[in-house]
DNA sequence: ATTTTGTCTTTTATCCACAATAGACAGTTT
DNA sequence: AAACTGTCTATTGTGGATAAAAGACAAAAT
């Protein structure tokens, strides 16, 4: 197998959901932007709904004949591209198992572990290598950093000092700027989610991030903007592994975030740094406990 | 052709110079140390010693027989890593050559470009993509973002804040810390340079990346000590392609250097800060005028 | 008791091949 | 005239093969 067609079924389950939507396909351009593919994929896409009888097509005419069944669909696991497979097989190795720092890593048993070739291996650790967590020693191993507390505390020192240089540019943008109106709806989302924290509290770790992204965009520097990719996946994967007092610890960040909200609307500088530096304060104390 | 054995080619060089000075080699475990080389290419290199009748080998007795001539070595363009020579022609591509911001990047016709395989390309790319200057879509081409005024605005906007922070730590540890000793080693040079410059102008971006290497990394901070590499690559092609005034330039910094080596002497925060800022202002300065 | 060497195995770096996907262009339809 | 479709070509993503390089282990030498 050369390369999987993740592409194609991803965007035929997607096209799926269109396709129950309406009595006919709008035209193959059109379907392409939309669902962010080329028209090949989507002649290939329109060929199978032929094939499955759900679509009548004809040039222009892409009639639709029944609605889409559940075996329409493609199975959710062959619609990953290798390379998030690739991504979590790897951050459950160094989070969730034991993995000690020092430990060298071997591209060809990882590959072998995970069943897919060393190139798709290699070009994950690079990509990866980044994030300092992983080093390479050329022409041999790498090596395993580890996730630890030293990691927690060099993450979160950049983490501050980016985040309330942002958080300042934030509080400086012109009233007419679209940031606010986003801002405005993630701060909806927070009390949506604060009056019913029982039943969602699983929701904050998505929208944290959203949050914490729109300040760093106001920075508008692709450096400050990059490095937040690491604090996304550090997190993401520490949440996805770490669920103890979760409710609590969400709930609190929810009230942190609104008064931090709070604070960049009244665009008084002091008062966003404060906000900024108690919350930020306590994501990274969430973050070490959760080390050791 | 797999793999060229640059690594032998090179570690060959280096032994030939070890040879020049002695009449007898050591162990095999203690050459692999020196030149950092595993044994298997020590051994490489013993055999094709032989061969070229430069050395008498018989297990523990390396017994040298001649002085190497200049046509035992290995031409220096045969050393070069792949990733050496990638690097350099697509630096070249992007800041020599009129590379315009939003121009598509082909893998396929870099690489043939170049003469090598795509996948040595696409590893450079990846690694390259995260100083910023170029973006992938994915199953798509890559994007160049340029080498843009804005590129050099963000990237001095961090390198501002990362060593504003490093020359405070470095004020800040203990006297017997090693790192004063080679502060005191970069100053002497600083001088020597000073005191012939017209001569010696060419050795100064040596010593500016390993003096503020020196500062950043007395941060203790990976993804600071990290993003020097940035500046690095930025400020050595910089210099490599833009040489108008450089004497003038140098001279200049060399006794910014001077100044803000001083300040890091006195401990004194305030007057770090001012020296480091006004060296970190005119760095800037120079670098922007150099893109347009 | 170390250290060194001989031999062998494993892993990395690199090229190549091929399916999936993107994208270009001309002819066709609205 | 603008958008769409049919057809074809080019490029990317990925597995596999192979030489270079690293490294493991036992036997030999100090």
């Amino acid at each position: 197998m050369a390369k999987q067609n993740t592409v194609f079924k991803d965007a035929f389950n997607r096209c799926l959901k269109l396709l129950a939507e309406t009595s006919s396909l709008p035209s193959e351009p059109e379907l392409g932007t939309t669902l962010g593919v080329s028209r090949t994929t989507i002649r290939a896409i329109l060929t199978r709904m032929e094939e499955l009888q759900l679509l009548a097509w004809d040039k222009r005419a892409k009639v639709v004949l029944r609605q889409p069944k559940p075996e329409d669909y493609y199975p959710a696991e062959e619609t990953d591209s290798l390379s998030d497979i690739i991504e979590r097989s790897f951050m459950r190795r160094i989070l969730a198992g034991g993995a000690e720092p020092g430990m060298q890593i071997n591209e060809l048993e990882l590959a072998r572990d995970i069943g897919t070739g060393t190139t798709s291996v290699r070009e994950f650790l690079i990509r990866f290598s980044r994030f300092g967590l992983i080093e390479k020693r050329p022409n041999s191993h790498w090596i395993l950093k580890g996730f630890t507390r030293e990691f927690a505390l060099e993450l979160t020192e950049v983490r501050e000092m980016f985040e309330l240089r942002s958080a300042a540019s934030f509080a400086a943008l012109a009233p007419e700027h679209p940031a606010w109106a986003d801002l405005d709806r993630i701060e909806t989302l927070h009390h949506d989610i604060l009056a019913d924290i029982d039943n969602r509290y699983k929701e904050f770790s998505e929208l944290d991030e959203r949050f914490h992204l729109l300040v760093h965009t106001s920075s508008s520097n692709r450096f400050i903007v990059d490095f937040y990719d690491i604090i996304t996946i550090v997190f993401h994967y520490h949440y996805q592994w770490n669920k103890t007092n979760a409710r609590e610890r969400n709930a609190r960040a929810l009230e942190e975030h609104l008064d931090y909200i709070a604070a960049l609307r009244s665009r008084d500088r002091a008062r966003v740094e404060t906000a900024c530096r108690r919350h930020l304060k306590s994501a990274r104390e969430t973050l070490l406990q959760s080390i050791q």
